[in-house]
Parts: structure tokens; sequence; C-alpha cells
DNA sequence: CTGTATCCAATTCGATACTG
DNA sequence: CAGTATCGAATTGGATACAG
């Protein structure tokens, strides 16, 4: 059973309108570097430096930007320890995990497909 | 069965690097544009006009653009009926149906979720 | 009706340097 | 180690005008 569009907006009415909050969610999990931390933190925890490493070509500055939006929307958790050297821990809240349930077929049909698409161009 | 990012990776190890397929894929289905025009098209057969109409605030540039793009990635179909004046309708490709099947699970749990989201930050 | 072309504004992004 | 601050480059994006 696969929900079609227009019952989605038949549910929620302003999921098309600039500005909603849908949209606005739809930009940060989809975002470019949205969906490469996520899909990373999907596999467990991780630490900073190992998301700058495993996101191939995220600036210090995107990282950041993007852990912080997706921690305020709530998919994300932060934990920081009072250690010296500084130590933190990001992972995926509940929420964060409910959403990868239905981002990670995507991302699997994808990577399965992506090679043919762009061969064509 | 869910599959994880791990599985994905292994299967196809390129997925992470910058300027992969994949990613390049991933940027135009996942683009602000053209999530909401895969989603129109997910209902059927639209024109010009009404992809204009219906995907609130995009200009004539992006939509033009987007369009092109995910013709060219084998997702949308374009289809010109040589009239004065002109009609030209785009469709979903079985590819793009193929995709969407995947995408609006989670077009849906955003919709749903959103505004819980949003009115956190 | 279905676009294309051009120009300009806004935004994103990366590199670098620096701090607790 | 885990960030922040700043700057300039590059890209995106919108408005408008116009063409087939």
């Amino acid at each position: 059973m696969t929900v079609s569009f227009a019952e989605i907006k038949a549910s929620t009415p302003m999921v098309f309108e600039s500005g909603c909050s849908t949209r606005v969610i739809l930009d940060h999990i989809m975002s470019k570097w949205g969906v490469l931390v996520l899909a990373s933190l999907s596999d467990g925890t991780r630490r900073w430096g190992e998301l700058r490493r495993e996101v191939d070509g995220i600036s210090e500055k995107m990282l950041a930007t993007t852990l912080r939006t997706l921690v305020d929307d709530g998919i994300v958790h932060r934990e920081s320890f009072p250690t010296v050297p500084p130590h933190v821990e990001y992972s995926l809240t509940p929420l964060g995990r409910d959403l990868m349930e239905r981002m990670l077929p995507l991302i699997g049909w994808v990577a399965e497909h992506a090679d043919t698409m762009v061969a064509r161009s």
C-alpha cells in the first residue's frame, strides 16, 4: 500500500506552500549534507572528527551548520563529555531513527541505480 | 527488513565519495525543487503551466532547470505535441515511478511530523 | 502556451585562521 | 578535540523581457 501525494496533501493541505513547516524540514533533511550526515549516524554514534572524515568533502563550517540544524529539529542528539580534550558524541534520536527507516530504502535505491542514470547524460 | 547504510556502502563503496554518481543523482532528486516537482508528477501527468502553479513559489528558470535535469536522468518523460499554441506534457517514467514509491513514504512522514519539529526551534 | 536569455541579488560554501 | 569567525568565491535563484 503506497500513499499517494494527493492523499498526503489532503491530510496536510499546507504541504506545498512556500515556507510551510513541511518545506522547512524537507530542506533540512534532504539538503546536500544533511542526507549524508544522517546516513552516517544511522550506522551508530559518531564523534565530530569521525563525521568529518566519513562524510567526504564536507567543510567544518557545513558540518557545524548541518549538525546544529538537525539537533534543533530533534533528529540528532548531541552529548558532550566534560573532559580534556573535549569529547562530543552525535547520535540519532528515536525520531531520527524513525525518519531513517524511510530514508534508507531511498538511498539504497539511488545507490543501485545512479550509475545507469548518470551514464545516460 | 531495513537495509543499513553500512550494507549500502559495502555493495557500492563509492557512495560516500565526493562527486560519485550516487551523490549526483541524490542532489538532483533531493534538491529543493526536485522533490516537489516529482511529488506533483507522482499524482499524474502535468503540463508546464500546471506544474508552475502547483509547485508554489517556483520560478520559470528553476522549473525549466529542474525538469531538464530530471528528464536527462531518465526519471521524467517529456512529450511535446506540435500544436499551436504548444502543448507539452510531463510524466514519470517507469524508473521515476519506482523511485517515488520509495520517496512518498518519506514525504508523508515529514508532512506528519514537521509541525512538531519546527515548533521545537 | 512553453519556454529561453539576461542581469542582478541573495545565499551557500570552502579555505583559513584562531579559541577553549 | 571540537568547534567559531571571517572573508571572498562560486553557485543559486528570482524578475523581467522576449521568442517560437
